[in-house]
DNA sequence: TCAATATTAGACTGATCAGTACAAAATTGG
DNA sequence: CCAATTTTGTACTGATCAGTCTAATATTGA
């Protein structure tokens, strides 16, 4: 990423630099190797697979991205990383959050089986790189902590509104959630089917009241 | 596996055969493999570390397994198959076959660092292989659902009984427990901390009265 | 127009990958 | 002892891996 000052607020006070133009968009592009890193994992993605899906020189993916490795943080903290601030968007905009989550989780039955055998990014990043390599699995971990943080947070305060009648410690119901969310994107991958997963993710969020 | 006569039971009547004895036990080999692909699933295991591991020469590895794929299959049935043949036993020996369950989750909960962070075999592999290696992940399916039909006999049995007073259908607290295994064997994970998971486990099998 | 600068395009590199070839060694039964 | 058979031990192979090198190209500001 070496034209980061593109996208930040000094954008108009910066001098355009000297030399060649892009000619890939290098969002789009960092995208692309997060849906492919996200399909298949680290180390089953080449980087011939990358330059091919991204529509970029070998060159230019190790001048604009660094290494595999820098690529593939990059992508899952991007992609994360949105992902998880349009949720927070999405319940900051409700006044019934808790059924924003409860939604968010119906929604991962009703999907097409492509993405179901996906799974998640981040779960899949921990279950290839826990114990290998720390960096990777530690950096995985905390989209996921960061994922419970936004159920806790939302649980909590729906607990002192009442929209939540449940008295369950939330740090408790943040990590089942959490768990849950854990559970269905490997069940969803043995059972790639919309009404055994909408079933057992409506009995699983009776919990939460 | 050339001398799978050795363990059936018509060994006792078949001629030894002429040749070069193995010096290195097959089983004990081929559990050395299983470890290794569990701890570091697939891509990942190159050949070198499955002969260092093993302690078998390249060309006996060949020989006796036929290639690193056939290995690695036949390292994730006999690992899965042991493992829940030794669970079916013990549910059939207790006359609390529910509490054995619920001690098998909570021991997981109870595990060294390592252990937490290698996970569930089949499910990494589920996250490895699914939308990638359709007969690998599908094999690694048939284990999962072996071990949610386990689960779902005991249940409606101990239904039956009355030592599982929940009324809530049998085929459905199966796949709960199922999910619930997917899930702690990510969590863990992240949270490779016995209290942590205890007080999440305890929780999630109240479910199950 | 020209120097400075950055990207493109693609050939190239050394390491590692899974798997093979094959001669030497160790066994069996005759 | 010998023929048949099987495993061992190791050198080898071609493919693929991540990453490098660099000349050509396209831009900016002077």
């Amino acid at each position: 990423m070496t034209n980061w000052y593109k996208i930040t607020s000094f954008t108009l006070l910066m001098k355009e630099m000297a030399g060649r133009p892009k000619i890939f968009d290098e969002e789009a592009a960092l995208n692309k190797a997060a849906i492919l890193f996200w399909k298949k994992g680290y180390e089953a993605t080449s980087t011939e697979d990358l330059i091919q899906a991204m529509g970029v020189q070998r060159g230019s993916f190790y001048n604009s991205f660094g290494s595999k490795k820098e690529l593939f943080i990059n992508a899952i903290n991007s992609h994360e990383t949105n992902l998880f601030s349009r949720f927070k968007k999405q319940l900051k905009a409700s006044n019934r959050p808790i059924q924003v989550i409860k939604d968010a989780f119906l929604s991962l039955a009703d999907c097409p089986k492509e993405e179901h055998l996906m799974g998640c990014f981040a779960g899949n990043t921990i279950a290839e790189f826990s114990g290998i390599d720390e960096e990777l699995a530690e950096n995985a971990g905390k989209h996921l902590k960061a994922l419970e943080e936004i159920f806790f947070k939302q649980i909590k305060s729906s607990q002192q509104t009442g929209e939540l009648k449940s008295k369950i410690e939330a740090r408790l119901l943040g990590k089942y959630l959490l768990n849950l969310w854990n559970g269905i994107n490997i069940t969803r991958r043995v059972y790639p089917d919309k009404n055994i997963l909408k079933s057992l993710i409506e009995f699983q969020l009776e919990a939460i009241g």
